[in-house]
DNA sequence: TTAGGGTTAG
């Protein structure tokens, strides 16, 4: 029923459903799609790996002959970065492999994905393993950890892991203290920064780069005037501001709505004969536009011409939106051949900017052919692109559109993410259709298989409109996932 | 992975 409910009966179709699972979960039809090249080996693994059991990993992968070097498990835990368990199964059964050893760098991307995981004790083992090989642990080893837990919400490990690391053989320098300076401030933790900069900054010689991050940090909170006062103080202890100085105070003021100030202070910078770059322009062009004011963005942007600076992809990514955003997609479009007429390569931030500007104007087909041009040119859609096309696909009520468009992520190279589910799943509860629940539960089954972890929320949702239109065992199904779902992540030891 | 400019919805 469900399959013909999500393809259109004309069209010629093709069962797919899935190719990475061991057996299809729900069968959804999709329309034939051209022959694709072979996929590169690490996509190869990474599905295998998906695809497997926890328990016959190993005899899966013993089926193949594959031949590992740092580079292909590099790529297959870049890969498997949206399916952390799989990812970290993976790190464990080559980390008992009798030849390879894992590098410096796999061990990185293990640590990052269990402390993203909120799985600090497997992250320290993995830095005690990885010094025991004398592969590490590495100053960007503390950054990784120390960017999971302030993302985490342990901002105060954060620190402790800085202050740490010398007990871990690793030397604390202005760089790693910079690094962690900017991980609580991109974090928002920027009082705790700052404190800790008042703290140290005698001790590591802090440098206008360290100043420039707590300028940042304060703008990020919107608190130019700290921001101002840290560029006071820089200028009294004879650090001479940068253009990133300069840069960042600007963008803090467009940050706050302050559109004249930002004028002002632009001004500012002429009189004093800085030399304004392509960043400051950009900058203006963005925050000018963004407010609403596309003329102003716009002459900005010529006038930057005008002087002999040459903009950058930046630039014209931060016009394209404004246009879209402020004015019209047709002349985001003309910006964008502009650009592409000028000789510039248009980056997956160009793409997807106008891709979303197109969804948002209905024109959804047209998205469509933007992203097969950008195939066309080298640049792969990303899971954003991916995600903002299913969504306005279902939105539009095109939902065998969207699945199409997921399948065809699931059969490719771009893994569908936490955002791609919560799309399809909050999709199939607006026809009210009990079928459509079914979907949804079968999604919500597919993606803790993934080692997505679904909020509260969403199982509610599904669980009662599971109960709601009569699908009450296959709610008790889901009930059991749920309960079981804490543990998923628990056990993934290494 | 020591700093500044372009992607994200409701």
């Amino acid at each position: 029923m469900l399959n013909q409910l999500l393809v259109k009966p004309a069209q010629r179709t093709l069962n797919t459903s899935h190719l990475y699972h061991p057996k299809p979960r729900f069968c959804l039809q999709l329309t034939t799609v051209a022959e694709s090249p072979p996929p590169p080996e690490d996509a190869t693994v990474a599905k295998l790996v998906l695809e497997s059991d926890p328990k016959s990993l190993a005899e899966t992968l013993s089926n193949y002959s594959f031949k590992w070097t740092p580079n292909l498990v590099d790529n297959v835990l870049k890969r498997l970065w949206n399916h952390g368990p799989k990812a970290l199964q993976f790190f464990k059964h080559l980390d008992r492999h009798p030849t390879y050893i894992h590098s410096t760098s796999a061990f990185e991307h293990a640590i990052d994905i269990a402390a993203r995981l909120r799985e600090y004790n497997t992250a320290w083992a993995l830095v005690g393993r990885m010094r025991g090989l004398r592969r590490g642990p590495t100053p960007k080893t503390f950054a990784i950890l120390a960017e999971r837990y302030a993302t985490g919400g342990k901002a105060h490990r954060a620190v402790k892991v800085f202050l740490s690391m010398h007990e871990h053989g690793c030397h604390q320098d202005l760089n790693s203290f910079n690094t962690i300076l900017d991980v609580l401030c991109k974090t928002k933790r920027v009082e705790m920064a700052y404190n800790l900069f008042k703290m140290f900054k005698g001790r590591f010689k802090c440098d206008s780069v360290s100043y420039n991050i707590m300028a940042n940090g304060w703008c990020l909170i919107k608190r130019t005037p700290m921001a101002l006062q840290v560029l006071k103080e820089m200028v009294e202890r004879g650090i001479t501001p940068t253009m990133v100085t300069y840069n960042t105070l600007l963008k803090g003021y467009f940050r706050c709505g302050q559109l004249n100030d930002a004028w002002e202070f632009f001004l500012e910078m002429k009189k004093r004969k800085c030399e304004i770059d392509v960043v400051t322009y950009t900058t203006m062009v963005h925050g000018f536009g963004v407010a609403g004011e596309v003329k102003r963005s716009k002459r900005v942007f010529d006038a930057m011409v005008k002087e002999g600076l040459v903009p950058s992809v930046a630039t014209y990514n931060a016009l394209i939106q404004v246009f879209c955003k402020k004015d019209s997609v047709q002349n985001a479009l003309l910006v964008f051949e502009e650009m592409v007429g000028k000789g510039y390569v248009p980056n997956l931030t160009t793409y997807n900017v106008v891709i979303r500007g197109l969804c948002h104007s209905g024109e959804i087909e047209k998205g469509l052919e933007f992203m097969k041009r950008m195939e066309e040119h080298g640049c792969k859609p990303s899971v954003q692109t991916y995600n903002v096309v299913i969504r306005y696909y279902c939105d539009d009520g095109e939902l065998e559109k969207g699945f199409e468009l997921f399948e065809k992520m699931g059969n490719g190279t771009c893994l569908p993410n936490l955002d791609t589910y919560n799309i399809l799943i909050s999709a199939m509860f607006v026809r009210k259709k009990s079928e459509d629940l079914v979907v949804a539960g079968k999604l919500l089954i597919e993606m803790v298989g993934r080692g997505f972890l679904p909020r509260k929320f969403t199982f509610n949702r599904v669980l009662n409109g599971l109960v709601l239109t009569g699908n009450r065992e296959f709610a008790n199904d889901i009930l059991r996932m749920q309960s079981r779902c804490g543990r998923i992540l628990r056990n993934v030891k290494l």
